[in-house]
Order: structure tokens, then C-alpha cells, then sequence
DNA sequence: TCTTGACCCTGTAATGACTACAGGGTGGAT
DNA sequence: ATCCACCCTGTAGTCATTACAGGGTCAAGA
């Protein structure tokens, strides 16, 4: 009494794209479903989980290579959850790292902002401070 | 009296790839430069200072079309820096939903990573938050 | 003069993670 | 019979580079 699936109904339940989950398929991230008599791609609730899995961590900014291994860890039941810490942290610091470069660049833009006089471009502080050879003509 | 540069000069100049000048070229950043008797790309100070604009502008996270208004508003010199002011604004604030999206995901993982208890795979909570249909079998 | 070696040239393909067709087949309802 | 929504494959596009492969150029040293 096992439900299956089409791939769009699979995508509807996960918020995939009917595209997406071929690629993921292509890619090696799916396995290759069984086929229906019309060549239709038949998928059971093993692979909604597997789909639901790779879309959270996908939410989680995991990249395909990262999924990849937490997907391969998650079937490893019995050994130590050690490595799944690893990549969690190893991303946590990534993330860390992306929002202090960004808050950087949005001071340096800020300050561009504040000293913007609203005049013409030709005095234009931002366009200035764009201009590392300020001295110099620039081609166009 | 005209100081002249080779393709990689200009490239250590700006801290920029050979390949990459030569990119910005293809998709019209940079103009076609005069060539040498050999074939050789003859760069003068307007392309300098062009190309550190747009690395400059690249630095501050501006995509190429961005750079692109950019350079054709600074040509613009009697006009008023509204646009460019705009321009910079829509950045700032694309980057400070950035900055939010990351601090919402740093939080979502820290908590998992709060949960683990160093356990097996079997019990692993994060493995287990990954899973939105953990009743079901997962497809491997 | 010859030969290194560093540089330059073009053109094409790869990266990540999809997305968007084109051109066709299937399935169920009317 | 016909319609439409859905499915199929295969290929190419996105963004901003980067990485070759397979050649040509140029200045210096032996």
C-alpha cells in the first residue's frame, strides 16, 4: 500500500521545480526512480524524504557537495555524530564570516551615502571615491 | 608623452586576472584597445582608470550591470547624482537583507548545533531537524 | 644566431545550482 | 477525436570569472 508519486507532485510537497529534481537525479543526489509504462518518473515515499532532506539543508545554506555528505552521514546510523558537528561548525563559521564582509561593505556604502551633496555627477563624491586614479582620464 | 601598458601590467595594476581584463572586454566594460605590431593589447592610463573603477566597484559588491550604469552615469558629468545615489541606496539595502538572512540561518544552526549531544547518527538531532518527513524511509 | 622563458593571442569549456527552452510523448476528461 | 496538463530528453543559458589547449611574440643571455 505504498503511495507514489509523480515528479510534480514531488515537487509540489518539497517547493521544488519539476527541473530542479531531475538535475538532482543527474547529479547523483536522487537516485533514479523506477519508470511507469509511459517512461513517467515513479517516486515513492523513500525519496520524498530524501528530497525534504536535501531542500531543508538547501534552505540552510548547505551547498550540494555539503548535502551530499550530511545525506551520506544520515545513513551511517550507528557512528558517532562527530562529523555532522564538523560540517554544521565549519558553515556556522562560513556564515560568520560572510556577514562581517558585508557589514563592512555596507559602512564603506553608507559612508559613500552620507556624503553624496546631491549635486551634479562631475562633483559626485561616490563616483569620486569610485575612482582609484582620480588624476587620470577614463575611457569609455 | 603617453605611458602605455601590456594586458598583464594593467592586470597587476588593478590586482585583476589576465583573463579577466580580457572578459571585460568581451562584455564591453573596457573599449577594444588599440593593438602592436604583434597583436599585443596597448593599454594608456584612460583604461587604467577605467578598470580600477570597475574593481573598485566590484570590491563594493556591485554585479557588472550595476558597474555598468555606474561608468555610463560617472560619463555623464552635468547630470545630477540622483541615479547614482539610487543606485547605491538599492545596494545598501539588498545588502542589509543579506545581512539579515544570514543572522536568521547563523541562529537556525546554532540551535541545532546546541542540540547535538555527541551522540550516534541514529539519535542525532541535527540529522533529525534535516528531515521533515522522519516517520518515512529515506532513499539512498 | 639560437634558444630559453616569460609573456601574449584566440577559442572553448568549466565552475554552482539551477532555470528555460525546443520538440516531442502520455494520460485522463470531455 | 481533441484538448490540456503533465511528462520525457537534450541542450543552452544564467553570473563572473577561471582554466586550459595550442599556438605566436619579444627581450635577454650563451
Amino acid at each position: 500500500m505504498m503511495r507514489t508519486y509523480t515528479i510534480g507532485e514531488l515537487g509540489r510537497l518539497t517547493e521544488t521545480k519539476v527541473e530542479t529534481v531531475r538535475y538532482y537525479e543527474r547529479v547523483g543526489l536522487l537516485p533514479h526512480p523506477p519508470r511507469s509504462s509511459g517512461n513517467y518518473r515513479v517516486y515513492d515515499d523513500a525519496h520524498l524524504g530524501r528530497l525534504g532532506f536535501i531542500r531543508r539543508a538547501r534552505e540552510l545554506g548547505f551547498s550540494l557537495d555539503q548535502v551530499r555528505e550530511l545525506l551520506d552521514l544520515a545513513g551511517q546510523t550507528t557512528r558517532s555524530c562527530e562529523e555532522v558537528d564538523e560540517i554544521v561548525q565549519a558553515h556556522v563559521t562560513d556564515i560568520e564570516r560572510r556577514i562581517h564582509d558585508l557589514q563592512t561593505l555596507r559602512q564603506e556604502l553608507t559612508q559613500l551615502l552620507a556624503q553624496c551633496q546631491h549635486g551634479k555627477v562631475a562633483e559626485c563624491r561616490i563616483i569620486g571615491a569610485l575612482q582609484p586614479y582620480a588624476d587620470r582620464p577614463m575611457a569609455g
